[in-house]
RNA sequence: GCUCCCAUCGUCUAGCGGCCUAGGACACAGCCCUCUCAAGGCUGCGGCACGGGUUCAAAUCCCGUUGGGAGUGCCA
């Protein structure tokens, strides 16, 4: 085993937005790192030139950032560059072919797929091990595959054994001399002192090719992990094309990073006792990779925003207005990169905190997503109430529904403006034409909120004031004719 | 096709030979609470893929079947 600093490393191509599988296999790493005083090292591997984009590595760091993993925590060490380290990869691929582990090849893939179809094995058939070719524009340099059998020792699968003969000899350097994925990961893992190599099972079918490399360049091995993919609702492994897997995406709806952590760590795992619900102390206290589940798991939005709903209703008040901000006020996230700020339903200038902070707790037990909370409020910041016309039409369909909230209106006018006197009018009028509550109060709620679901009415009419309630009774009343 | 991985409620999981009549959470349904909607409380629905072994005893160990998934690029 490794003597020593235990190194993890999260190795992300620049290709998009932050997967959330990526988050979660960074979380693995850093979560290991911090409960061994050891480090993780962020190497972005930006080798294929043609599908990488610059602003994709900042946005690495800033998800990373949210997600708790600090470029300037002591045991982050990064972001580093595959790009910056061709020379030592060619060097390696030197060594390689210097020792007799590779060799050269100048057959194109259609003449491999010739040979494999004539031969009826798939793959590359080692026709070049021999024929002692140089290197040479357009020639490509091979592994020398030994015999024998490869066997991995994975932490959360366990022993895994290969046999050599069904794996080809790979490509370690193209064509055009650039080294590909296999060989720079491997020259950077060892270059970086990577002891730990924990990362998503699809990697595992090419770990005996890493391994092989590793020996062949005369390095122990690390210590392998690999955890299971995170799938669609059909199975399949989460998707950029076809799945929404952006952790922006998430964070730009609502979701908090204590819940986001939660929830993925919840996936593949578990924490001890009765709760899902942990702090992230409690994760990294005892998360273990030998318990880490070995079956892929289903990423469920829709228990992503449970946690959420439950974070936001543990926070206190003033917490809860402060995640709040951004989506009132257009401000406050860095909403980085090409992701745009949520837009606001009213005019900047109408938005007032301390009115907010009146309906605010009757919102935070309401909503799942932050990106629920500007609808919830809107008529407060709104010059007028925003009709729903459906449910404006339904509201006043009954006949009692206009002459009750004539009714209503009459008595708002001298009343304590108080939640409790408001409820009494009503309650009042409603005793008089046997309407219950529950019924009665719908012609006042869509008159002054101009939905029918939301906060509590009285409390919101409290807040509205009774001048601007009077006035869209006045509109409603107009309207329903 | 070949290689590898996997298999507990619809979903995420607990379980690592007897504490299991299989526990929790999400979802779903009902009830309570209630000014709408939520939140909260209670209840319910629902699972060890199948077949062989091993054992006094198997969800737990072994083998097979079936079913999923991943990999199979001069992508990472």
């Amino acid at each position: 085993m490794v003597s020593g600093t235990h190194r993890y490393r999260f190795a992300p191509s620049p290709t998009g937005y932050f997967h959330v599988g990526g988050a979660r296999t960074a979380l693995y790493n850093w979560i290991l790192a911090l409960q061994n005083d050891g480090v993780f090292v962020l190497r972005i591997e930006d080798t294929d030139e043609s599908r990488n984009e610059p602003q994709w590595t900042q946005g690495i760091i800033d998800a990373l950032n949210w997600i708790g993993i600090s470029a300037s925590d002591p045991h982050f060490e990064g972001p580093y560059f595959q790009s910056a380290y061709a020379e030592a990869h060619t060097a390696a691929a030197k060594q390689l072919y210097d020792g007799g582990h590779a060799y050269y090849c100048d057959l194109t893939s259609e003449q491999i797929q010739e040979r494999a179809k004539a031969a009826g094995k798939p793959g590359y058939d080692g026709f070049s091990r021999e024929r002692g070719l140089g290197p040479g524009s357009g020639r490509v340099l091979r592994f020398k595959v030994p015999g024998g059998n490869t066997v991995v020792h994975d932490e959360v699968r366990g022993r895994v054994e290969f046999d050599n003969a069904t794996i080809e000899d790979f490509v370690l350097m193209r064509g055009n001399g650039t080294p590909v994925f296999i060989l720079a990961n491997v020259v950077d893992d060892i270059a970086m002192k990577i002891t730990h190599v924990v990362r998503a099972e699809e990697h595992l079918p090419n770990t005996p090719k890493q391994q092989l490399l590793w020996e062949a360049l005369g390095v122990a091995p690390p210590v392998w992990a690999h955890v299971p993919v995170l799938v669609n609702e059909q199975r399949k492994k989460l998707s950029k094309r076809r799945d929404k897997v952006a952790l922006e995406q998430y964070r730009a709806e609502g979701v908090v990073a204590d819940a986001m952590v939660n929830y993925l760590m919840t996936l593949g795992w578990a924490p001890t006792g009765e709760t899902e619900i942990v702090d992230f102390t409690t994760i990294t206290r005892d998360f273990k990779l030998g318990s880490v589940n070995h079956s892929s798991a289903f990423f469920d939005v829709k228990k992503l925003n449970a946690f959420n709903g439950e974070y936001l209703r543990k926070m206190s008040l003033d917490e809860f207005v402060g995640v709040c901000e951004p989506w009132l006020t257009g401000v406050g996230v860095p909403w980085s990169g090409a992701q745009t700020a949520p837009s606001v339903p009213w005019p900047v200038e109408r938005f007032n905190r301390a009115v907010f902070l009146r309906i605010a707790p009757h919102v935070q037990t309401r909503v799942a997503l932050l990106s629920e909370v500007p609808a919830m409020v809107d008529f407060l910041f709104l010059a007028d109430a925003p009709i729903d016309t459906a449910a404006f039409d339904k509201a006043f369909a009954a006949d009692w529904a206009r002459s009750s909230l004539r009714t209503m209106r009459e008595q708002f006018v001298t009343t304590t403006w108080s939640a409790e006197s408001l409820k009494t009018i009503v309650e009042g009028v409603g005793a008089s034409i046997d309407v219950k509550l529950g019924k009665l109060q719908a012609p006042l709620r869509v008159a002054t909120t101009g939905r029918s679901v939301g906060p509590p009415l009285f409390e919101s009419l409290v807040v509205l004031g009774r001048d601007e309630t009077l006035r869209r009774i006045d509109i409603a009343l107009a309207r329903a004719g």
